[in-house]
DNA sequence: CACCATTATACTCAATAGGAGTATTAATTA
DNA sequence: TAATTAATACTCCTATTGAGTATAATGGTG
């Protein structure tokens, strides 16, 4: 029952969503005039592969790669190289403080939502959404000839796009996205297929790297409700302001403020620096600073079930 | 920057997590007598690692595995196998309903908490934690030298473990049990240690397998908190009870029957199938069944910031 | 048959968390 | 000086959640 593992031509590529925040909007690192998420090589002087990511981060940018996550393995067909060469492929989601120190022109920090425009709420629903997407997916839907999977499609657009009753949950950026790519409205395709005419907006990606990206996103907005992840992007001290400016650029959506303060408050994730704000207008705000020991004392682990407490 | 993919000696392993339930048991598909996780091949006739996965499982057991979700690649120094060959090995969590068509020997479904006895708390505390673990670890702590890291020992102990005020997490699996391999309480080591004198009760598994069962358990035991996956492991119809049970099961705990029969029917989970169970004591139970439409009704993304609703 | 054990099911209660809004304070800028 | 911009303190209301009480419907036992 035991097989011997297959040993032919394999090449592991690791490949890298990193994450900064600059002037409250969210950047990720990418190469080749924002065509490619960086991608690195599986050496094998590294014990782990966390290390080999963070050595070469490091290298590259000069400042250390704060969180660090696993995000997927893909090995999918049709990323299979020239010569019958198959691609392993692992991503990884990495928080960084600093923004890399510019050379003459590759690696750049670009905004995330030059790639999934519909995915900024902040100011309200995203217009795109409405005036471009849900009557395109529609039409998508509409063209099932089967009428079960009309339905199907039906409510795949309702959940994931908020249509009709339904409210938009900012979670499923990778749904949306592999919808997207569904529907043909996207201009990443497999080899196979034919380049499509008339794509939505949004930049696009070579291979898979946006829906590596799209995997990246929707982890971190998962991540930043239940687990103090902000702060490795944000600088030593802050306000309570910037903070709520930097989880909304994560989440695409506005926070309320008072309970903002309530929650992260309740929550004792900060302590008041002493010091206080230099800005330009209103009211100057306390600084703060992150209690790192909030990480060891809490377990920060949601439950959902109705437990009995005497156990 | 971007370098060229590393192309050395590499083996891909498939490791797969089976999980089904049998009277009220949490199950796991086990080889060797135990020691191992069963372990494919990555063949290149499939397309995608879950395909050969399905295939691999569906052969081995004929039956469908219902869920299947990606764990965690690992590629430590430590597995690298002999003559310098690299193991990357993908592991897998399957969720199935029914039971392998047994052979002579070999595959063997084993009740997880065999492997993680401390993690069964359906009948209040594991008393393997008061009895054995929490003064061991607590002498582990005691031990060392520095007092940064006896503070941050004597933590961890504290959150992962329940000591002193905080409560036991059942989501912890994977971290508990490094902890343990860390204070050298498991039998497992790295190749270049000396197997340990007195391990704790709870099998052992070869490789960093049972390492691999801990991902698996946790990432179940969070999973049943925001997703309807324990149905995948349930049969066709069932009671409230029955069902109340499986999660306990899983989850390791008690639960409040009356207020898991409310959170069940908030939901819409489920609906009655017009019969009634057929038992030997008691009230007779009213059957029910799974609501498949639900999973595409509804977007099951857990949300804990205090939005704004009014965007 | 009366009674008990056992399970199912229906409610009530209290505490807490979460979304929303009002009011007040403290600064800068026009 | 007034308007603007933030910060901060509270209040309200509702939904969720942990916990417990009460009642109903079975089979088994003396």
């Amino acid at each position: 029952m035991k097989l011997p593992s297959a040993t032919s031509a394999i090449t592991i590529e690791l490949n890298a969503v990193l994450v900064a925040l600059t002037a409250n909007e969210p950047q990720v690192l990418t190469l080749e005039d924002g065509a490619l998420l960086p991608s690195g090589p599986f050496e094998s002087e590294h014990p782990t592969l966390q290390t080999g990511l963070r050595a070469w981060v490091q290298q590259q940018t000069h400042h250390p790669l704060g969180y660090v996550e696993q995000l997927y393995t893909f090995a999918d067909r049709y990323r299979a190289a020239e010569g019958g060469r198959r691609i392993v492929s692992i991503s990884y989601l990495g928080l960084t403080r600093e923004r890399l120190s510019r050379g003459p022109r590759d690696p750049e920090w670009r905004n995330w939502y030059r790639y999934f425009p519909w995915e900024d709420w902040r100011n309200g629903p995203a217009p795109l959404v409405a005036r471009e997407i849900l009557p395109r997916l529609r039409k998508w839907s509409e063209a099932a000839g089967d009428p079960a999977l009309k339905r199907d499609r039906r409510q795949r657009i309702e959940v994931n796009f908020g249509d009709g009753k339904t409210q938009w949950n900012e979670d499923l950026v990778l749904q949306r996205y592999e919808l997207l790519y569904e529907a043909g409205l996207v201009p990443e395709t497999t080899p196979t297929q034919q380049p499509i005419a008339d794509p939505l907006p949004g930049m696009a990606m070579r291979h898979d790297h946006r829906r590596i990206l799209a995997t990246g996103i929707a982890r971190l907005r998962a991540k930043i409700k239940y687990r103090p992840v902000v702060f490795e992007l944000m600088p030593e001290t802050f306000t309570l302001l910037q903070l709520q400016r930097a989880v909304e650029a994560l989440a695409g959506r506005p926070l309320h403020k008072q309970n903002f303060r309530r929650l992260i408050d309740q929550q004792g994730l900060v302590e008041e620096t002493g010091a206080i704000s230099a800005q330009a207008a209103g009211r100057p705000a306390k600084l703060y600073r992150f209690r790192r020991e909030v990480v060891l004392e809490r377990a920060f682990g949601g439950t959902k079930l109705p437990l009995s407490r005497a156990v």
